[in-house]
DNA sequence: GTCTATATGCTGATAGAC
DNA sequence: GTCTATCAGCATATAGAC
């Protein structure tokens, strides 16, 4: 599954990624990403065809990266609470380490291509969302698991989604942008709710 | 507050504010947006002084159609548990029946302006985000009100921005989408969490 | 207030030397 | 595999006629 990519093509990929998780895909031009990797831009087209292939290669490229991450912390043996309290955590350090991702993943929602989400979600979420779809059975079977699941994912990445916003809103901390302290009060939430004892 | 808006000046903004939602900044053209409007694209340029004030005016146009809206829901005279139960359901009818006021927002929170996102948070969400702490307040004294604020939005808006990429997931259901559906989900989770019962 | 015509620069992309 | 040189097209924006 995984392909070998010759340096230089890596090179340039590992460029890309934050770049077009800054400024998307027509906000940066093959002529920046060359200087930033310290290529001419016509040396770009001798690795990849065109802009696009090369966008779509830097996607792969980072999604294949995260793809089994997502996966690892959902597989442990474990009571469902204890699985969804390790899932929780990895999920905001991952989340909160590569913010590239996403991003990027907001981004091609963003951009409504209806076969590029359907390759993203068979490719890097499909392993992933089902199982965390079976660890919502599990922990509630009173529960729709699809809306469950996506509930417990949006509660994490919309948290640090909206970092960039919640600066400018009361109450806000900088403790708040660390992973324990979101996975814990995200655990906390889908266990009890707002009932507190 | 509100001010006159000449018509030709408000139907260039209406035809830009989808426009915007959909591609981005870089994404729309002045000639297609003239295009669209059915105007020459130099006409544009009497209206606004460049495509960045257009831009902005844009903005404060479909901003300040919602602003008022957000608050509402939320001032009524009723338990904590009512109120949140009428704000959820207000929450998700707006942002399914205004997918472009959420698009925008988004697409703001990605460009990362930190002048720009400053005018959002206290022109438009102030008031709301005022509100649903001090709900926080009332509804959970053992949580932190900003996180607990966040995360009720994140569990409403979240639901909406993944709808595209949720087509190709396992258990969607069409039903998703409805609005009452998603207000029902959340507040049962909120109030209780998991704990079926 | 809307148009025609145009200036100027940046874009993706190619041809071909080394 | 990297470069120089260059193309055609589209971008924002302006000047000035009607």
């Amino acid at each position: 599954m995984q392909s070998i990519i010759p340096e230089s093509k890596a090179k340039i990929l590992e460029a890309a990624i934050p770049l077009f998780a800054e400024a998307g895909f027509n906000g940066v031009s093959m002529r920046s990403l060359a200087t930033e990797v310290g290529l001419n831009p016509a040396t770009l087209y001798h690795h990849f065809q065109d802009k696009h292939t090369l966008y779509m290669a830097a996607m792969s490229f980072v999604f294949a990266r995260r793809a089994e991450t997502l996966s690892v912390a959902l597989s442990a043996e474990a009571t469902p609470e204890e699985r969804l309290k390790k899932f929780a955590e990895a999920f905001c350090r991952l989340i909160h380490d590569d913010p590239d991702f996403n991003k990027l993943i907001q981004r091609e929602i963003l951009a409504g291509d209806n076969g590029r989400l359907q390759l993203l979600a068979s490719q890097v979420f499909h392993e992933f969302f089902t199982s965390l779809l079976s660890l919502c059975g599990e922990l509630a079977p009173g529960f729709d698991s699809h809306m469950l699941a996506i509930s417990i994912v949006g509660l994490v990445v919309y948290h640090y989604q909206i970092t960039p916003l919640r600066q400018h809103l009361l109450g806000r901390s900088p403790a708040h942008d660390f992973p324990e302290k979101v996975a814990t009060h995200v655990v906390r939430l889908l266990l009890r709710g707002v009932n507190t004892g």
